[in-house]
DNA sequence: AAAATTTGATACAGTTTGATACAAAAGCCA
DNA sequence: TGGCTTTTGTATCAAACTGTATCAAATTTT
């Protein structure tokens, strides 16, 4: 049974998440300051701390960093909605994950497990960036190491770093249409503007990598008026599962 | 444009916050019981629910469950005043958020545009053990991954997006007779100008490719003054079943 | 710094979709 | 039944959307 330490000064937050928790087997305490947090990681043998950044009079991202040098436990960051900075230089702080406010009870028990089940089987390697070793789609599988898809062949083919990015937010979102506006939201952060053709350019130059037959995609799908979809199953191994 | 559904039975309620939301650039339908709620999910294509748990001989938790299980769709409970114990039971039913009443509505707002982008953006979870593969009708199938449908003897004909939209929603209500208004709406969201005839032809179009015999339908039959009905039973397969 | 590569903008051709028009079909009523 | 009205089917065309070649700007590599 995991400890979970709760750091965040609104009640209105810890209390339900709290009980929510316990009912699922983890033991919770919390702390509304990053003083307590202190103490409490003192006196107990805390598994994960579930961090908000943004309390009044804290610097949560000092926190969490205190937390990896001193403790080397792992520290789950409740951030503001889509706050990409807070996200990015929470990650580079040490934290081993982050969700949005206001985030579903049952997707955090789920990212809460799964840090804890990657920290578990590797106490002592620096944080991962995630606990998924290979991804697989139709004929290719993906080096997430190289950065390059591999075909059944094993013949490799480079990716640029756009195809990349786009090849991986399909791959988390299979069967699923993304409109040109959210791909490029995830693929580079940024706003279209009018007459914004770039996303067509990146899924054309993508497919002419993935596709057997560009004239008729298998893999990745145009929903006209709507976007693009990832049109096969994706599996995924993991390091220990 | 988002379409909301706002579900509370005290017009007092729900009269302002519709304007509001319509203000601010929303489309809002209402439902006044879980009833209206149900009816409103089936013919309409609702993006986002703002659901009042405590309606007079209602339990808004078993509609919040109801809705996660059956649609998927987002949900934001509206509770009484800090009622911590429908705030968890309300995240584990599947709420996304929720918010207290009495409420500020650019509160309510800003979360429920908050809920709507996070929900867009949010990664899938892991593939799930029973899912739909593939859905049967008369000779054909219609396979969800290629968006395409397949004769008795394996032969694919592919659809345009409009056609697949539409097969869907034919699939997802077999032998009801669906209004002109309603096909709009599911299929493309949006409501009829006067003389709209765009679903007709849409209609049209499909069945040139469905139908063995277009001038004499078996599929999709015509209800004079009363719109399209899908005319022959379905069946669905699962991926572990 | 030069060369190579990647990426974004633009242009243009090929498709899909919606609006319109008109013919055909169905309903209505004496 | 035979006209008249309403509704539906679909051909046709215009507008909107998409694929991608091409080139220039930005970035990376050498």
């Amino acid at each position: 049974m995991s400890h979970v330490l709760l750091v965040d000064d609104d009640p209105d937050i810890t209390q339900p998440l709290k009980r929510f928790l316990c009912d699922h087997g983890l033991r919770v305490s919390t702390a509304d300051c990053g003083r307590n947090m202190r103490k409490t990681l003192e006196n107990s043998a805390i598994d994960i701390i579930l961090l908000d950044v943004m309390m009044p009079g804290e610097d949560g991202l000092m926190l969490c960093r205190y937390v990896q040098e001193k403790y080397n436990i792992p520290v789950i960051l409740l951030t503001a909605l889509s706050d990409d900075d807070d996200k990015v230089v929470g990650l580079e702080m040490g934290a081993d994950d982050y969700i949005s406010k206001p985030f579903n009870a049952r997707v955090l028990l789920a990212r809460l497990k799964a840090v804890l089940r990657r920290c578990d089987n590797e106490p002592t390697e620096p944080a991962e960036e995630s606990e998924v070793i290979s991804i697989s789609f139709g004929n290719w599988s993906l080096d997430i190491y190289q950065r390059e898809i591999i075909d059944q062949d094993n013949v490799a083919v480079a990716l640029s770093a756009a195809e990349y990015r786009l090849l991986q937010v399909f791959l988390q979102r299979p069967q699923r249409t993304l409109s040109r506006d959210q791909l490029l939201d995830l693929t580079h952060g940024r706003e279209a503007k009018a007459y914004d053709r770039s996303i067509d350019n990146l899924i054309s130059r993508l497919r002419r990598k993935v596709e057997a037959d560009t004239t008729n995609p298998k893999i990745i799908k145009t929903v006209r008026g709507g976007g693009y979809t990832l049109a096969i199953p994706v599996t995924k191994k993991f390091k220990n599962a």
